[in-house]
DNA sequence: TCACTGTTTTGATGACGATCGATACACAGC
DNA sequence: GCTGTGTATCGATCGTCATCAAAACAGTGA
């Protein structure tokens, strides 16, 4: 993702959204509110090596392969998870500052380091 | 709400969610997974006092008062508000404990206090 | 090149959600 | 009580989304 997604934003207690601002946040929100994909986008973040593949994620829910598949694409075009195929296997990592980004949004003093 | 909203979870980065803290987290994320919702937080938080009236916040959207009033009440069933009539007027004011529970959620160091 | 496994895309379907106008409810002032 | 204003609910509509089965695509190894 472009550079600016981890500093866009001052915490949307301190100053009002911007129409485009709100637009890019609640985007990724979004992605974040499906209880599925939250849970994928734990799987995959406390996952050892910090990166899950797929094979894994599937096993861990009760939903079909397309569905898994369906939702790691909302998860990679909300900027939230980067898949990289390594021979067989594609594995999914976070991006650490995107979710820095999400949590300072939410909170004043977080997410500063 | 519940006292254990603002304990409940420890980062998502470091265990897997389990099913209820992830039907829990992503209840409240959806509520902010809408640009009109994440704007009408923003403008209750950041207005001075800490709280708004309803009748400023609709005049902020192009949208009709019965939509203010629905998104208002998602934002209030997620726990994410709170709604005091005084006279005349409604006034709403942000739970800062579970916008910094969501904070947390999604990066370890944040919120801590 | 062929068969096999892992992952994604496609197409369809049923459920959910954002929005509106109309209506109902709550309070203030007369 | 009545009337007017502020806010919420109801009912309907239309688009979006979660899900699946089936098909397609990508890479591996025989």
């Amino acid at each position: 993702m472009s550079p600016e997604v981890a500093s866009c934003c001052t915490p949307l207690t301190m100053d009002p959204l911007t129409a485009d601002q709100a637009a890019m946040l609640s985007h990724r929100f979004k992605a974040l509110g499906d209880p599925v994909r939250l849970r994928l986008l734990s799987l995959i973040a406390s996952h050892e090596g910090g990166e899950a593949c797929v094979c894994e994620l599937t096993v861990a829910f009760q939903v079909s392969g397309p569905t898994i598949s369906h939702h790691l694409r909302v998860l990679r075009e909300a900027g939230l998870i980067e898949g990289e195929r390594r021979g067989t296997w594609i594995y999914y990592r976070v991006v650490p500052e995107v979710l820095r980004t999400l949590s300072h949004a939410l909170h004043p003093t977080a997410a500063l380091a």
